[in-house]
DNA sequence: TAAATAGTGTCTTTTAGACACTATCGC
DNA sequence: GCGATAGTGTCTAAAAGACACTATTTA
């Protein structure tokens, strides 16, 4: 029986992984966060053919000896510089002619920014460019996004990565009402009334006070820290945190 | 300026693909259905080293000119032998060590066979094997499941097997409620008794029935047939057919 | 005290659960 | 009519929206 011909051992000793076809593997980054309180991304505009000058998303090919995550991860700080920041896969790419110059598969990650973070990705990369992002409308969830130059001028995206960054947005409106993302756009303290901007801008929406504070304090996410804002000249608002889950 | 020192036709004649590293990619498919009722996947027995004894998702190589979703749709026919079926892709797995002969990165995906595809699929690939998968509990959605033989013994899961399917199921659970893949588990014309059962043996729970009806019948995606079930010795119930989404 | 925003109270509307009730079929 | 399940009506409970109201700060 083949069973019981070799051990685990002796079979990969033999094994020669050369007889498979191989693929190039990347990992691509939609870098989004707000800017002006408006969704953005951080773009690249393409130096090289193909698509030389449109716009492309962050990304990086996955080392052979790298996890997925730890390759989106490296990207992440090559690109932005920093660690802290939320990083989740979104879907992988795989259209045979989705780029002109070989087979690539991309797995492709969405990177949750806070305004901060977004500043200092802009500061530590400067070929970087915040790029404004409106749409899908959330009545036609499955549209296109529109992109915007910070002047406001339209940008033509790369490959496929209008269709990567659309998802985005659709990930982020459908996981902002259930799970803790929407506390990855914000600083560590954070008042009610910006988890509710946030909440507003991602979702494109206005949204009821009250109702929003009861549902947020009933979440149980939220952790009071017991301080107020300053520099404000009216009544300072509580600074929450986000409770980390169990 | 390099932009202009060739058109983009000249600079694809000229690239060389072969300077980037590769990777073997595969696609893995749960091949999810209802088996008297509750929740079963089709897995095939390991005969070969590694993870020998095991027990392992049907999957295969993504060809060099094949798109991912082509090669999960070629798997499933090859595998189950029927086109017909729900397929969505679900998460793509790619750590280092998750298969010891070598870097393998696999896109997984689900896919919903209705009792008759299920039962098809079995006498089509006789190396399938029809496994109970319960959990993770609702009530602890990051939990694995336990997957049994047909005669009730449970089943070791190869590589990261374990998560994949772990993961389809949360996948189905939390779509179910605002999407149409319960109606890819039931055949074309179905009962609100029968979709409901669906659901319940997804969840893990029991369902209100009126509450249920009601839902799902203000949500739209039901069509009346005006046809009743056949074959009852009781009073039969409508059949209804899922609306084709917008 | 005026201006501005934080935060609350409460009424209404909607949605979901509970559960008994009626309807309809084969026999 | 009986048994069994389909399908409905209605009460209650919980959640969401509307919106006015009070509270607290700086200037």
């Amino acid at each position: 029986m083949t069973e019981a011909a070799f051990t685990e051992a002796e079979f990969l000793a033999r094994y020669d992984p050369g007889a498979y076809e191989r693929s190039a593997v990347t990992v691509d980054l939609v870098l989004l966060g707000l800017r002006d309180g408006r969704p953005a991304a951080l773009l690249r505009r393409r130096d090289q053919h193909p698509d030389l000058g449109r716009w492309a998303l962050p990304g990086g090919f996955v080392g052979p000896a790298e996890d997925l995550d730890a390759a989106a991860a490296r990207v992440l700080s090559e690109k932005a510089g920093l660690p802290g920041a939320h990083l989740e896969q979104l879907y992988t790419f795989g259209a045979v002619d989705r780029d002109p110059r070989m087979r690539i598969i991309t797995v492709a990650y969405l990177a949750l920014l806070d305004e901060r973070a977004f500043a200092g990705a802009l500061e530590h990369a400067p070929d970087l460019v915040p790029a404004g992002v409106t749409g899908p409308l959330p009545e036609r969830p499955d549209g296109a996004v529109s992109v915007t130059s910070p002047k406001g001028e339209p940008l033509g995206l790369a490959f496929d990565h209008g269709d990567i960054l659309a998802l985005a947005v659709r990930r982020l409106r459908g996981k902002l009402d259930y799970s803790d993302v929407g506390f990855a756009l914000l600083p560590e303290r954070f008042t009610l009334r910006q988890l509710q901007d946030v909440h507003e801008a991602i979702l494109c929406t206005t949204l009821n006070k009250s109702a929003f504070r009861r549902r947020m304090l009933d979440a149980g996410r939220l952790a009071p820290t017991g301080a107020r804002e300053a520099g404000t000249s009216f009544r300072p608002a509580e600074l929450f945190r986000a409770r980390r889950a169990l």
